[in-house]
DNA sequence: CAAAGTTCCTGCGAGC
DNA sequence: TGCTCGCAGGAACTTT
């Protein structure tokens, strides 16, 4: 499931290919994916020197050379791949899009369960489109911080865990890493998430910790290429090594790995969504 | 308006 | 062994 980490490791992985080079070419091989592709997204595309790549939340942006830009996110279960090597477990029939490139070398859309999406969109207009204009600060970011955090809480009725989960309040977060971060903040899933407000025009010491901890288990993350669980390579196909750091993801009944705590890993559903957490270390 | 529920889709693993 | 079934989940949309 691509979430932030694995989407800078796509980025990371596809920008010496891709930046400065012109696509020569793009099949459409399905383009229902999580909404069909626009009617002119090929034309739009085709011929166009790719600027740069970038990205935001869980978005990649290629900036085109035309002063459109190619946004893409790659849901539940997409990946680029670059090459032609198909990687394990793959199969050539989700190959939804393939962008071939000058000097040869192919990029290729693969989604097994179509929630993807991509769209063609005018560079002035980017700010402005549904998909990207309510997104809330990049966890990375500078805007991001305690105090920022605890004003995007401030009178929500819903839990931690639900808050972080909305793009609104902190863009690129999904369910594994909002998971890991509440462990390492030692926070509870189910904690009102209006409770990090600000105290005495103060961020909490929880709201602080928290912050840290997203920080944290992001760059960690994206240094170790990001998760690999069913879905995710990195472009070079290679998988990524972050889900053998979890810490609470998927340990259901293991036992706590916060030092000096004898609890177990537990799992609820909220929202509809598994959690996973110590109940005797975070509170 | 906010929050919860529903939906899209397919592969996989558990259980019979 | 081979089948069915439930689950996984991002985000748009619908309902409460």
């Amino acid at each position: 499931m691509p979430e932030l980490p694995e989407v800078e490791t796509v980025r990371r992985g596809l920008q010496p290919a891709l930046e400065g080079t012109t696509i020569v070419s793009v099949e459409v091989r399905r383009g229902d994916l999580r909404f069909p592709l626009q009617h002119d997204f090929v034309s739009r595309l085709t011929g166009q020197r790719v600027v740069s790549l970038s990205r935001r939340a869980k978005y990649l942006l290629a900036d085109l050379a035309s002063q459109d830009v190619l946004v893409i996110h790659l849901g539940m279960s997409g990946s680029l791949r670059l090459g032609a090597a198909l990687p394990q477990g793959r199969d050539e029939k989700h190959d939804h899009v393939r962008f071939l490139l000058k000097g040869g070398a192919m990029i290729v859309f693969n989604d097994p369960r179509r929630f993807g999406a991509m769209k063609v969109i005018s560079r002035s207009r980017l700010p402005h489109d549904p998909m990207l204009a309510d997104l809330g600060p990049e966890p990375l970011g500078n805007a991001f911080d305690a105090a920022s955090l605890a004003q995007a809480c401030a009178g929500k009725k819903t839990s931690l865990k639900a808050a972080l989960l909305d793009q609104h309040v902190v863009a690129g977060l999904g369910n594994i890493y909002v998971c890991e971060a509440l462990a390492r903040a030692h926070l509870a899933p189910q904690r009102q998430a209006a409770g990090l407000a600000l105290r005495d025009g103060k961020p909490s010491a929880a709201a602080r910790r928290l912050v840290e901890a997203i920080r944290a288990v992001l760059l960690e993350a994206i240094a170790a290429g990001g998760s690999s669980l069913r879905d995710h390579r990195q472009a070079s196909g290679e998988p990524g090594w972050f889900q053998h750091r979890f810490t609470v993801y998927g340990r259901e009944g293991e036992p706590c790995l916060t030092p000096g705590c004898r609890g177990r890993v537990s799992r609820m559903v909220q929202n509809g969504r598994s959690s996973f957490w110590c109940a005797t270390c975070q509170k």
